[in-house]
RNA sequence: GGAACCGUGGUGUAGCUGGUUAACACGCCGGCCUGUCAAGCCGGAGAUCGCGGGUUCGAGUCCCGUCGGUUCCGCCA
């Protein structure tokens, strides 16, 4: 190495021992004794410990390694020797030895950092993101980045191995219609008119299949201008695969591979092939949610034909006018939960959306508190048996519309297996949903939505009723859930124009908006388009899963904070007068009362 | 757009029903110390309690607003 560097901190073993080496990088830790330093080295690899031994170095250079400070930058040559017995430290990856330094050489000082590196404290994350390469200096993050950057790696390889072609979309491209908010970007050239930044590349890799690229895939940065979460973010990445001359299944065996292949090699867990497949409409009924988490159980329950005769109207009254009464039977919960514990649920269920959570306690002798008192003897044991409960056992219960009991039930059961602490976090709910509809209704829109994108292709024999019913229409539509998280959706795509005319007619757009949204898209499926097909990754999730974090801030080296802006840069900042000028743009008054446009050369602050 | 929680030396926290000089740990600076490894011991500096109003004899503490962070709903696959 040309920089004198011979080895990197955290590699040195037994095996060096006797070697010379030079290392290079940050100082983590000092320990002066006063006769003899001791200094934590600190490079991506990990930790080595140099010592600075007066009887071995030269007094300049101990002088020199008295003045150290945390984060200072060095170079030390010195040699590999293994430590005394009983003085290894087997916490570190090069416990076994230490460096017995000869020469040090400061190759920048630095100040004391606002947070400490090290693992065991707590730092506010506004801190941590303002200084996000100090943070990222912290062994945790480069973890992190790490193994971000081996899946991608071994996607690459997987895919590469199989044929397909890594082919980059545009970035100032056309609106795409995934439903989201755009990004736009000002044309200059084109006064008045906007670039989008693509949501996804939805369209251009159709357009690929169509151009007989035949496999393709892309890491590719997608835009969506929407509130953040945890798990969301306004730029993040999808690892994107379309195949042509493919049906669903040869789509979902080839990505199951995937699946399994990163699972063994970064994780070292063997996936059972094929993956469990579970409909939407079973996945709604059992877990109420359209990406189960299979971790733990609390399956809803649909009780409406065991109730519906009962003399407790809610219940009656519900199934008689075409609603269900499902539950969960929460095991154990009933001898467990406080009252006010219970009441929580309730306070949860009507934030959910429900009118009311309707509960029983089960005990040896029927049942106690809440609902119980609205049944006879026999109708509650009735019940009992359905939901397969035993005294102890907290049954909950939502009366309304399918919609509103899988919604409602399917929160509290994920609430509950998380404060029950049902859920082990050591392995790995992973499985597809599919058969999806092809619509959902928009109440606020008041019309026919797509449940994926409008470019999802219907069932054969569902074509038909595109217009006539679309509630009624399924999709070839696959989503991979991986604990309780979508962390990829896909489908075979319309191939066929007048298939493609008809379901932009679905949701309600006239020829003329689809031909000025997507012209020359449908021009495309006039010269010879092949059936195919394909799927969306969430990259960020997916490692933020396999790296079990929390947030998407946690993988992604420099993130957006919950009001989407950047805590190092400062950015989004104010543009300068001549800058609007030119994209011809004009702030409104709301607007420039709040940023005070500068109208020279001096951007922001 | 809405809701909740949080904001106190550089960092992490404590600070009760409002009451005198805002406490602790880590870090930092100085000294001592030749085997530590989240070194130890001694000493020191460092905070107008996010910001602006208000209530009060008196506000870190109560109220209103505002800014920032986080989480959730709406929104978003």
């Amino acid at each position: 190495m040309s920089f004198e560097r011979t080895h990197y901190c955290g590699t040195l073993r037994a095996e060096d021992i006797g070697k010379e080496a030079t290392v290079c990088g940050w100082v983590h830790r000092r320990r002066d004794h006063g006769g003899v330093i001791f200094i934590d080295l600190r490079d991506r690899t990990g930790l080595v410990q140099i010592v600075f031994n007066p009887e071995v170095v030269l007094p300049d250079q101990f002088t020199q390694a008295e003045k150290l400070r945390n984060e200072f930058v060095i170079r030390v040559r010195g040699m590999v020797r293994g430590r005394l017995l009983g003085m290894e430290n087997p916490n570190l990856s090069t416990g076994a030895i230490e460096i017995y330094a000869t020469t040090l050489e400061v190759l920048n000082e630095a100040k004391t950092p606002p947070f400490a590196l090290d693992a065991h404290t707590g730092v506010d994350e506004a801190l941590r993101l303002k200084y996000r390469y100090l943070d990222l200096r912290r062994l945790e993050m480069q973890e992190t980045l790490a193994l971000r950057h081996r899946v991608a790696k071994l996607v690459r390889d997987f895919l590469d191995a199989r044929g397909f072609w890594e082919i980059e979309t545009p970035m100032l491209t056309k609106s795409t219609p995934e439903g989201a908010r755009d990004f736009l970007v000002p044309s200059r050239v084109q006064p008045g008119e906007f670039y989008a930044l693509p949501q996804s590349p939805q369209l251009f890799k159709q357009l690929l299949m169509m151009a007989g690229i035949d496999r393709y895939f892309q890491i590719a940065r997608c835009f969506r201008d929407e509130d953040l979460r945890a798990d969301r973010q306004p730029e993040f990445t999808q690892l994107d695969i379309e195949m042509a001359f493919v049906d669903r299944d040869d789509i979902m065996n080839i990505i199951e591979e995937l699946v399994a292949f990163l699972f063994q090699e970064v994780v070292g867990e063997e996936v059972k092939l094929p993956l469990r497949r579970l409909s939407y409409t079973e996945a709604m009924e059992r877990f109420g949610s359209d990406k189960p988490d299979t971790r733990f159980g609390l399956e809803i329950q649909d009780v409406s034909e065991v109730v519906q005769d009962t003399n407790f109207r809610v219940f009656s009254d519900t199934v008689r006018s075409g609603g269900h009464v499902r539950g969960i039977n929460v095991e154990g919960a009933g001898d467990k939960f406080a009252r006010r514990e219970i009441d929580e649920l309730g306070e949860r269920a009507s934030a959910y959306g429900s009118k009311g959570l309707l509960w029983l306690i089960v005990t040896e002798e029927g049942g106690r508190g809440g609902i119980t008192k609205f049944f006879t003897a026999e109708e509650l044991s009735r019940l009992v048996l359905a939901m397969q409960a035993k005294p102890g056992d907290l049954l909950i219960f939502v009366a309304d519309k399918a919609k509103v009991c899988a919604d409602v039930l399917g929160r509290l059961r994920l609430f509950l297996g998380e404060k029950m602490g049902l859920i082990d976090h050591d392995t790995w709910g992973l499985l597809w949903v599919v058969d999806w509809p092809l619509f959902e209704y928009s109440e606020t829109e008041g019309r026919w939505e797509a449940a994926h994108h409008p470019f999802t292709a219907p069932l054969p024999e569902d074509v038909e009723l595109l217009t006539k019913a679309p509630e009624k229409v399924r999709a070839q539509a696959y989503d991979l859930v991986l604990n309780g998280t979508e962390v990829g959706g896909g489908s075979i795509r319309i191939h066929r124009r007048e298939v493609q005319e008809r379901m932009f007619a679905a949701l309600g757009l006239t020829s003329e908006e689809a031909q000025s949204k997507f012209g020359f898209f449908l021009d495309a499926f006039d010269y010879g388009t092949p059936p195919h097909g394909g799927i969306a990754w969430g990259f960020d999730r997916l490692i933020m899963l396999l790296a079990k974090k929390n947030s998407l801030r946690d993988v992604i080296a420099f993130p957006k904070t919950a009001s989407a802006q950047d805590l190092m840069t400062g950015a989004p900042s104010v543009a300068i007068d001549g800058q609007l000028r030119e994209l011809h743009i004009r702030l409104t008054p709301e607007a420039e009362k709040k940023v005070k446009v500068p109208s020279t050369a001096k951007k922001d602050q």
